[in-house]
This record gives C-alpha cells, structure tokens and sequence, in this order.
DNA sequence: GAGGTTAATTGACAAATGTCAATTGGGCTG
DNA sequence: CAGCCCAATTGACATTTGTCAATTAACCTC
C-alpha cells in the first residue's frame, strides 16, 4: 500500500542538489504528490520499453538497473541511497532503456512524472539542477563505454577495485558493495572470468576473501590498472 | 584565420532544435562572439582532459569523435553536418571526455562556451532545448552501451547495416557513410574482424562492394541481428 | 546441526576476437 | 599511366573470454 512521504524522508529527498534549489512552493507540491513504497528483493520496479510514469528516488536499500535482449541481460548500474535512477526518460517522457530491480528490501519514493515535467516547465533552478543531472548521467555513461572499449576485462576490474578502495579510504580495506556475479555482469564478463580474474590479481597484491577486498600495497595494481580521472572518476 | 559567421551560416545554425526556440536577441549575440573556421582533413579539434572552451557545431564536412587510453584509441561517434557535439562539457563547464578531429575538409562554428552558459542562464527556451539535447545524447550512449555489452560484433554489425538500409530506404543499396576501419572502431572491433564479419554476413544477404552495400532480401539478416528500437532507433 | 539452495570456484574445452604479417586493392599525385 | 601510399583482405596463430559441468563454499531455515 503506497504511503504519503513522512517529514524526515522529505528532507533527505531536499537534500538532493535536483532538489535542494527548488522554490519550496514547487517542491510542496512535489511532496503532496509522491508516493513511499517498501519493496522486497528481486521486485521489478520498472521495465525496459514502458513509459516512465514516475521518478524513483531510493531511500534505502539498493536498485539494480539491468538491460535484456535475445534472453541475454546485463548489469547497468547498481543505485545505492539517497538518489533518483533515469531521469532523462521522466523528464522527456520517453520510454525506460533500462529496467530495474531490488536488489534488497527498499524504499522507494515515487515521483509522478508529470508533476517533475510540470515544474521543470515553472522552475529555473529545478530546470538548472535537471540539466546538470543529465549532464552528469550522460558523462558517467561515456566513462563507461571507454572503460568498456578501451580495457579488458582484468584492466576493469583492477581499477574498480582501485576506485573502491580509494572511496572506502580504510587501510584495512573494504567490502565489496554488490554480489559477485552482478559485478562481473556490471565489469562486461561472466562470473566464472570474475573470478579467475580476482585471482589473476593477486600476484599485483590484491587479497579477496568473500566479499572483503583489501590491497596493502597497491603499486603493481596501479601500473597494470593505469587510472584515469577521465574514465574512473564520476567527478571529474 | 577564423571568420564571421555568414547569414546562410546563421539561419543554418537557427534551424537545429537546440537553438531555434531561443529569443532573437540572445540568438544574435551568440552570433556576434561566433567563429567559423575551415579545417583540413586529420585535424584535432579539441583534446580529451582539456577544458571546453567553445561549442563546437559541424557545417559541413564529418567530424570523428575519439577516446584514447593506454596507447589504445576507439571511435566514439561520427558527427556529421548541421550538428553540436560534446553539448556537456561545455555546459557545466568540465573537461572533455573525448577528443575530435576532421574526418575530411570540415566547416565548424566555434561559439564560446561561456556565451553559450550565459544565454542558458537567460533563456528559458533554450534551457529547456538544452535538456532535450542533453537527454538524447545519454540515452544515445546508453543504446550504445547496450550494443556492446548485449550483443557479439556480428550482431552488432548485422544491426548497423539494418539500421542504415533503413535510413537510406534506397533499393539498391547504400554506401557505408564512414571508413571501414573507423566503422570497426565504432563497433568495438578490430578492421581485421570487420573484414571477417562482413564475409560472415554474405549468407544472410549482404553484398558489400568497397563503400556500397545492398541487402536485397534481409529476412535471413533481420533474423540473426533481432533489431530493436530500444537499443536500434536514435529516436525512441 | 542437518539439509537445501544459491553463489562462487575450478577444470576442460569452445568460441570469439585480437595480433602480426603478407598480399591485394584502391586512390592519389606527378 | 606509373609509382607510391594507405585501406582492406586474408592467413596463421595467440589471447581473451564464454560455456558447461562438477565441486566447494556460504547462507538460511527448520
């Protein structure tokens, strides 16, 4: 049963720079609109093809988007808390690219989609903040089809790891924050060439133990991985 | 020597969909601090990593799109006349992911960036045209990535030539719009295994002379490329 | 703690694709 | 028209990755 938003879920969605610029008038309305979902794991929240009719915001948990054809499937994203998955075909009103998926229990907010396009319409600083979105989304996308193109499997692999361990910042390491088998979908390889990469890493000092990753001395890796901000890092 | 734009240059540019709504007055600045510039063939026109300082529009001519990593390069995209590219970096004002050099003698207007972000900040409609241009471009890349994640290089040549009998909607055939060893690249493959999947691709009906291909009965080849729109159709 | 289920690993082999070099074809210039 | 240069094709082989199946590990429920 949808629920309305409660106060505090409000202003983690304010929190958001889409939102946070917004004229509070607008983003009242916003709230007076939207829906709370709990889902379980392995619920389709979307499908690939069908018309965007709200824009999902994750509060908890986590959403895979996935992409199929010819009975094969990939990995596109993982959406961790607290953000909004394809915004572009909300806000153009075009149909999904991708579907998604829990991956755990998640709540989920749902924005009408003619309510965003209705006060993009009336709202420069929320017109402004869309804009910066898409220009975000597109260049992370790019990213990805450099990474894709340009490396191979183990030179994927070995700089996402080196990504994440720079983002945990834990000299001990850190826990990988999917499955396995999602992250070779995610990386472009099947979970059996995931795995005989992890252990083809070794020997660069990378230890992986279930899901903990950790590499005390990550200069081998770094040569063999050669990192760019112009592919790994979704800030720049 | 870089010149002024021409009338005919204005109205061509006026006509694309991201500058025709824009107010005249804002319109005919822009055209004040434009550029237009001739290039040769082979010329780098801007260089992954480094600030976008113009937006650059192709007028005539072809324009490669190119990414580069570790002494490996791929091509991207392939711009051809009236159109922007690399719309992003330009607006949010961050460094460019790709690089872009003349396929052959090329016709580009150089508009300055920060013109361009001043006007977005004025002008409602072109805010607006801005986010339905931003939006295709990610929704272009994430078909893209799709292609290459979900399908073999034979598929994914099968579905280009597909997608380019129908542009043409020629009977006897179209001529391939780039080179064969760039179309490789676009496709993620080397020129060697294009060669390989064209010659693959005769028993499904395809006949490739030099640039020209013909498809006379495409049953066999619709069915082992399996197009969809979702992944196929630059406007879906 | 046992049993069941799913994820992950491992082995063996197949397929897809890349690399390198030689040859052929096409286009351009003098 | 000849020569040169570059694109494309082809052959042989290497590498990367996928597939299939068996085994092991991990997790969850009763």
């Amino acid at each position: 049963m949808p629920l309305r938003t409660s106060q505090n879920e409000s202003d983690e969605l304010r929190k958001l720079d889409l939102f946070s610029d917004m004229e509070d008038v607008h983003f009242e309305a916003l709230m007076r609109g939207a829906y709370v979902q709990n889902f379980p794991p392995a619920i389709e929240l979307i499908h690939e093809g069908e018309p965007s009719d709200f824009l999902h915001v994750v509060l908890e948990g986590s959403v895979e988007l996935f992409a199929g054809w010819n009975e094969r499937e990939t990995t596109m994203a993982t959406v961790r808390p607290v953000s909004t998955f394809i915004l572009a075909a909300s806000i153009k009103d075009a149909p999904y690219l991708m579907s998604a998926r829990t991956v755990e229990k998640s709540r989920i907010i749902l924005l009408p989609s003619s309510d965003v396009r209705a006060i993009f319409d009336e709202d420069q600083a929320f017109a402004r903040a869309v804009v910066t979105e898409l220009a975000q989304c597109y260049r992370h996308v790019v990213k990805n089809t450099k990474n894709l193109k340009l490396r191979t499997s183990l030179e994927r692999l070995a700089n996402y790891l080196i990504r994440q361990s720079e983002v945990s910042a834990e000299p001990t390491g850190f826990d990988l924050p999917i499955e396995k088998r999602r992250l070779a979908s995610y990386l472009g390889m099947t979970p059996e060439n995931l795995s005989r990469a992890i252990k083809a890493l070794q020997p660069y000092g990378v230890t992986v133990t279930g899901q903990h990753v950790s590499i005390p001395d990550d200069r081998d890796l770094r040569h063999l991985a050669s990192p760019t901000p112009l592919i790994d890092d979704p800030k720049h």
